[in-house]
DNA sequence: AAAGCGGGGTC
DNA sequence: GACCCAGCTTT
C-alpha cells in the first residue's frame, strides 16, 4: 500500500522548502547581491556561465572597478575589455558583453531594458539568463535553467537523458517553470543555483543537507549519480601549432586573432600548422634566423580538438619594425611593461615561459 | 583524462 | 531542431 513519499506527503511545497533553505543558508553577501542592478547582475551572470563563483569573484572585482556602468562599458575599446576577460575563456561571452553594451547605450537609453523579450535580443543572453537577471535584480517572474538548476531538477524528478537533448531540456524547462513560486522569486531563484553549486553537486550531493530530498527520486533510489544523463562522449581530433616567438629585447610579436572563432579578437603568437610556413613566413620576412630556441611544447585542449603547441623563439635583433610589421594587426609586447589586451590562455603560458628563458641571458 | 558549462551559428 | 563551436576549472 504504502507507495514512494508524494503519496504520504506531509511537508511543505518544494518552492517553500527551497525559499526556507535560502532565509537560513542561502548566498547573501556576494559582491553583486550588494546595491543589486540589472548590469551588476548581468555581467555577473555571464562570467558564472563558465566559471564557479570562487573564480569569478576577482575577476568580477576588477572588471566591475574599470566598468562601473554600462556608459563605461559601452565606450571602452574592445581590447581592453578582453584583457580584463584574459584567463575567463569563453571570450564571445566578452564580445557579446561589450556589443550588448553599446546596443543598450545607443538604443535604450543607456538603461538596462526592463522587457523580457528586449532583454533576450541582446547577444549572449538567452532564456535563462534573461529570467535570472531580470528575477535576481528586479523581482521579476522568470522561471531559470543553469546547470545547477539541471542538476536539481533532474535528480529531483529522476528525469532521464541527457539535457543537452532538446526533449529533455523542453522536460526541465516545463518543470522549472512549473515550481518557481509567485512570491519570492528572487530569493528562490538564487537558492536553486546555490543548492546545485554547494549541495546537489556533481560528484558528491550532500543530500543529508538538502531540503528538497525527502521527495528527491534519485536520493530515494541512491541513484544520484545517474541524473542528469550524461553528454555522450566522442573522441576529439588532435592538431598541430607551431607558435613563432620573434623577440627583440624585452618584447615579442603578437597578431590580433580575427574577430569570431577560436580565441577571437586576442592577442597570439603567429601560428602556423607546419614547421615549413613557419620557415616560409620567416623567408618573406627577409628574417635570416642565426638561432632559435625550441622552447617547451604542451598540450593545449577545447571542447572538440587537442592542440600541441610547439613554441620556437627567433631573435629578431637587427631588424627594423617595418620588417616585421604584418598585413595583420600586430604589437610588440613588452614583457616588463604589458599592455592591457586580450590573451589566450595557451599565449600566457608561452609568456610566462619567456620570462625565464629571456631573463636569465 | 574527462566532464561540464549557456548561448550562438549553421545546416 | 540537431549538431557543432568555444576554453577554462574541477574532479
Amino acid at each position: 500500500m504504502s507507495s514512494v513519499a508524494i503519496s504520504n506527503a506531509s511537508h511543505a511545497s518544494f518552492s517553500s522548502r527551497i525559499i526556507t533553505w535560502y532565509e537560513k543558508c542561502g548566498r547573501k553577501h556576494l559582491p553583486w547581491q550588494q546595491d543589486k542592478t540589472p548590469y551588476k547582475v548581468w555581467v555577473s551572470e555571464i562570467m558564472l556561465q563558465q566559471t564557479q563563483v570562487s573564480t569569478v569573484i576577482p575577476y568580477y572585482l576588477k572588471f566591475m572597478e574599470r566598468f562601473p556602468t554600462i556608459d563605461s562599458l559601452a565606450d571602452a575599446p574592445q581590447d581592453e575589455v578582453l584583457h580584463y576577460w584574459t584567463g575567463l575563456g569563453y571570450y564571445a561571452r566578452a564580445r557579446n558583453l561589450h556589443k550588448s553594451a553599446q546596443l543598450i547605450r545607443d538604443e535604450h537609453g543607456s538603461q538596462f531594458p526592463r522587457d523580457f523579450e528586449d532583454v533576450l535580443s541582446l547577444p549572449g543572453i538567452g532564456r535563462s539568463t534573461a529570467g535570472a537577471v531580470l528575477s535576481l535584480a528586479l523581482a521579476q517572474h522568470h522561471a531559470i535553467l543553469d546547470g545547477n538548476v539541471k542538476r536539481v531538477l533532474a535528480r529531483h524528478g529522476a528525469i532521464d537523458g541527457w539535457p543537452g537533448k532538446k526533449q529533455v531540456e523542453n522536460k526541465l524547462w516545463d518543470l522549472t517553470e512549473k515550481l518557481t513560486p509567485d512570491l519570492d522569486v528572487q530569493k528562490y531563484n538564487q537558492a536553486m543555483m546555490d543548492i546545485g553549486a554547494s549541495i546537489c553537486s556533481r560528484s558528491r550531493p550532500v543530500c543529508s543537507d538538502c531540503p528538497v530530498a525527502i521527495d528527491c527520486l534519485a536520493q530515494l533510489t541512491g541513484r544520484q549519480s545517474d541524473y542528469p544523463g550524461k553528454k555522450p562522449k566522442k573522441v576529439i581530433p588532435e592538431k598541430n601549432a607551431y607558435m613563432l616567438v620573434l623577440a627583440k629585447g624585452d618584447e615579442v610579436i603578437l597578431e590580433k586573432r580575427p574577430p569570431a572563432g577560436i580565441w577571437g579578437g586576442l592577442w597570439c603568437f603567429p601560428q602556423f600548422s607546419t614547421r615549413e610556413e613557419l620557415d616560409d613566413y620567416l623567408i618573406t620576412k627577409g628574417l635570416t634566423v642565426s638561432e632559435e630556441e625550441v622552447l617547451p611544447g604542451f598540450r593545449h585542449t577545447f571542447s572538440h580538438f587537442h592542440l600541441d603547441i610547439s613554441p620556437i623563439l627567433v631573435s629578431a635583433e637587427g631588424f627594423s619594425d617595418n620588417q616585421i610589421m604584418e598585413d595583420k594587426p600586430s604589437l610588440w609586447y613588452n614583457l616588463p611593461h604589458p599592455p592591457k589586451v586580450g590573451l589566450a590562455a595557451a599565449t600566457e603560458r608561452i609568456l610566462a615561459s619567456l620570462n625565464s628563458v629571456l631573463i636569465k641571458e
